[in-house]
DNA sequence: TTTATATTAATGAGCGTTAATTAACAAGAT
DNA sequence: ATCTTGTTAATTAACGCTCATTAATATAAA
């Protein structure tokens, strides 16, 4: 609360004006960081566009999201490991469950024997795991500036996924 | 501290007879929790054995291993949230280095075009982020006990992998 | 005049840590 | 065998600091 407070140049009570606790704010910041990404996030999977086409510009959109709002991605982070059962309910119903229905029926549409739930964690994480292991990649091997830019990250990813998914096509 | 005093029943100031502080206390705790997961990802990858075999072995380690010892799995999540240059470089370097060097070379075996550092990135995350999101798992549709199976997760895995390397061996 | 928003000062709880002391036990000297 | 000594590991009590939060009060705008 003195790191918000000086953040934003008030005195660390005064913030007590505009939220009831810390957890209202830490909520308020949350919801505030998260709502407007999933619905980037539906509309790219949306369309009447080909299938493949879509779960391009879906991966390109989050990969985009993660490359450039890096407290999305740490809030998410956090979330996940600390987060109360209110709050991963919200987080799966609110934010992320309309866009993980949609990739659902987008999966199935270019494999109808895929399990749709299992295909659409592993494409999340495909995209996630460079940015997650972006603190670690100086020190490994083979380390390279292309390794966290986005467009380079959906096209590995599609690479993988277009020869599982496109000869179903 | 006065939390894990308790576990072990002993009072607080009896820690310092055996640790030093908070932070020693910890990195040991991180130590012991992952010295020796690195060696059985090594074991997993290394071999005579043909590639694709040897990749499937490491992507079932990996899963179980994820499955098995959730600790690990939290403790490595924090330290890639919050983890000091440091203790990154350490987990980098000695604990998964030689893992990682050598999914590289194993990747290059498969595939010499592609990029493997991008490629081993991506695969740990097509493994890791059922277990990330597992918490968020039963409130998405579709949830099902399968999902979080290590076997089966392996499994889908490397039906997405081997229609992308397995054409090229 | 009321409402919203700021301030200074203080409160109470929790934290890591240290001080001072004691009990248990092993090793060497008598 | 007993006594001395040193080490290890436990205890109770307390310290100093940080934290979120509240009380009391002031200021500015509607």
């Amino acid at each position: 609360m003195r790191n918000i407070a000086e953040a934003v140049n008030i005195t660390t009570p005064a913030l007590y004006n505009h939220f009831k606790n810390k957890q209202s704010l830490y909520l308020a910041a949350i919801s505030d960081t998260f709502e407007n990404k999933s619905e980037l996030l539906l509309q790219a999977l949306s369309g009447q566009e080909k299938p493949l086409l879509r779960l391009h510009r879906f991966i390109t959109q989050l990969s985009q999201v993660l490359h450039d709002d890096p407290d999305f991605h740490r809030l998410m982070q956090r979330e996940l490991l600390d987060g109360d059962e209110e709050r991963l309910r919200y987080l799966a119903q609110e934010i992320f469950g309309a866009s993980f229905q949609q990739m659902m029926e987008l999966l199935v549409e270019l494999n109808p024997d895929c399990d749709a739930h299992s295909l659409a964690v592993i494409i999340i994480g495909m995209v996630q795991k460079p940015y997650e292991l972006n603190p670690l990649d100086r020190f490994f091997p083979d380390s390279r500036q292309q390794h966290n830019n986005p467009a380079y990250i959906s096209g590995q990813v599609m690479a993988v996924l277009s020869t599982y998914l496109g000869d179903t096509v």
